[in-house]
DNA sequence: GGAGGCATGTAAATGGTTACATGATTGG
DNA sequence: CCAATCATGTAACCATTTACATGCCTCC
């Protein structure tokens, strides 16, 4: 249910609507913890109903202001720190490189500078964002420059693998 | 639908039924695709249906023995190499990350000590599966090595990040 | 008046997890 | 004979994705 404590972790920071908080998900949450409109929605209502956020104003086109509960700061500090977080060791990427024996040698070796420069590409991706961001010294733009700068040592160390990998297969 | 490809995979190297499988998923694929038994069990008879595979022999306990196809095999390579695979970014930890701020710096530095600490583990195992593995020089094993590889980076990468974090947060 | 953005909701389908259910075979 | 392992299947539930559906408000 990591859905519910992102939106609580949102709310904590600040209160917003639904769509506030989607537009806040996609500018921040998206590398780490995508999420679509529908779920949003649906989510943010059964988290009202549990008592963890609330309305606190309904405005023009029904815009609902949530907020979060103490119910709901209490809930987030457990989930940070009590709960062992799960770690989603799926990758279809690494995936096909178990099964890559099945292609010829030439393909293979394809396969893997592809993905060199994929994590190239994506690397670079964060290290633009990270230059174009104004951060501010807020605890929001303090972590969430700790979590991109893993995205940038991941997708490096990632690239480099990728390009060692096709050097051996090559 | 990516459990289908890893079964033709695994069914591609060589035949075997529905156990089988199993434990070469828990062998080999586990840090990559995890399965649990009655999805696999049941994505089997979805394959056979589709005519990716087919039942050879059935045996004793009703042991069916299962072989990839021509189809199988067409499909597999089309995965392998036409398919742009999908990107995960899921994860729990990281999103925890940036909500740290709510919580006192201690724990959030504990939190990433923790943190570093699992990383170092994982490594340490991964290196042990290396170690202890009887490698041959099967394309199985050559590319389950790249792929054991890359989880060696990655990990590595992370640990490092994580202890970084930590004396940021402190 | 129209386009684009703001705003919320529901339904259907897919993929995955957990739990339940059954039973045969082998080795000690 | 008992336990472990081999062997397969089904049902309920949950999270996620995609698609459908509606309508208001603001700015040009």
């Amino acid at each position: 249910m990591s859905l519910r404590h992102a939106l609580l972790g949102l709310l904590a920071d600040r209160p917003g609507s639904g769509w506030d908080l989607l537009k806040r998900f996609e500018a921040s949450l998206d590398f780490v913890w995508p999420a679509t409109q529908s779920q949003l929605y649906t989510e943010l209502n059964r988290m009202t109903a549990d008592e963890l956020i609330e309305v606190t104003s309904v405005g023009a086109r029904n815009r609902k202001e949530y907020a979060i509960t103490d119910d709901g700061r209490a809930e987030l500090q457990r989930w940070l720190l009590d709960v062992e977080p799960e770690r989603n060791r799926r990758s279809e990427a690494l995936l096909r490189v178990f099964f890559l024996w099945a292609v010829d040698p030439d393909a293979a070796r394809r396969y893997l500078e592809r993905e060199a420069d994929t994590y190239r590409q994506f690397h670079e991706l964060l290290v633009a964002v990270d230059q174009q961001t104004a951060w501010d010294d807020s605890g929001f733009d303090r972590f969430a420059r700790l979590a991109l700068d893993n995205g940038m040592r991941v997708t490096a160390a990632n690239e480099e693998w990728a390009s060692w990998a096709a050097e051996q297969v090559g």
